[in-house]
DNA sequence: TGAAAATCAGACTGCGTAGTATGATTATAC
DNA sequence: GTATAATCATACTACGCAGTCTGATTTTCA
């Protein structure tokens, strides 16, 4: 049997889980993953230990998708104003991947039953990110906060914060705002502080 | 049969729901819960419908205990640094009660199975307190800043959010950072930028 | 004290579901 | 083209759990 045929096979019941844990979160159950797949519910358990299994390496295949989609070089490159803009854009557009929203629900959900996948989450994900933030606030000249690290996780919680409470709480019916306002806000936030701070100097 | 006691059986019956929830999460067993509240099972059922309004009822009342720990009037007459410095060790104070932070895991844990929760948090808890912020910074001579309410959600983003990755996410042990750092940068974000902001007119 | 209401313990029902077993069907490879 | 391995459909097992029923015990209050 040819590797490639197994690959198939992993690959149909991954996108059977993914469509019913988004939908259901854990509780989601094995005979419906198994029929969304179009695959046959015991090749399910040839491929995968159990549930708990299935779903480690379906959260985890998902943030793989998102380990790349972070700081490239060219984007470090950039001056504060473009380098901000760009970013926080980058970051908001993750709104719109029901694919992420879920994911981050279902990680914060089940961080009880797997923490070893909130732990996966920091470590790949969210410490890149702060990192790559913090190491470009510290390289600015003109940026000189006294602590890029706080700094990089103010700019990412509220970044995150936003997409939870519009996207996973419904926020954007109760209270809704536009992203370029909290966009907007956030650079002038960071910019004129900074502005101020080489000033203080 | 005095109203009293009645209210002490529903005390009761709260208690237990509420260790077993913040500890199971939805999942929670209803022979679990009578027993942690020292009640028998069909009590539980005198008083609640079924497990769907028991739950309600928890996070419902779990969320009324956070409400008025919010803005006080004296609060808002402090000057800024003392102001934001106040504010935010409040904010943070809360990572500390587990009832809190579960809370918060349980509201976004079940937003698809309780949307009206969500709203509930959003409404009763978020939206007031961002609405105060963004007041005090609007009404504040000193902080200019062209859009309030949107920087009070960054502030109140910040906040959350690093309670949910400290917390909620282990992140205390995995990327740890002191809750004075977070504190200190917010503030030198915060009046910084004010200070840029009121030179830039 | 005695009748009515509330609570208790615990058994029971019904259902959903994780995981397994089986025997038939299809694809692979030589 | 045949043997081998993979997959299929489906039935079955075992178990956990929400919600109900029963009959005994306790509490309330007149």
């Amino acid at each position: 049997m040819t590797e490639e045929r197994q690959a198939k096979k992993r690959e149909k019941i991954l996108e059977g889980a993914l469509r019913a844990f988004l939908r259901d979160g854990y509780a989601a159950n094995m005979d419906v993953i198994a029929a969304e797949g179009g695959v046959a519910k015991q090749t399910v358990y040839t491929y995968f230990k159990d549930k708990e299994t299935l779903f480690a390496a379906l959260v985890d295949r998902l943030m793989e998708r998102f380990v790349l989609a972070g700081m490239t070089a060219e984007l470090m490159e950039l001056e504060p104003p473009a380098f901000f803009r760009t970013m926080t854009q980058i970051a908001l557009q993750r709104m719109d991947d029901p694919e992420y929203v879920g994911m981050i629900r279902m990680i914060i959900a089940e961080s009880g039953r797997f923490p070893e996948l909130a732990d996966m989450y920091l470590t790949k994900l969210v410490r890149p990110g702060i990192e790559s933030l913090a190491q470009y606030i510290r390289e600015s000249p003109s940026l000189n906060f006294s602590d890029p690290e706080a700094v990089a996780r103010i700019i990412h919680g509220a970044l995150v914060n936003f997409m939870i409470s519009q996207e996973i709480l419904n926020g954007k019916y109760s209270m809704p705002m536009g992203r370029e306002r909290l966009a907007s806000s956030l650079l002038e936030l960071v910019l004129f502080a900074a502005e101020q701070a080489k000033r203080a100097r």
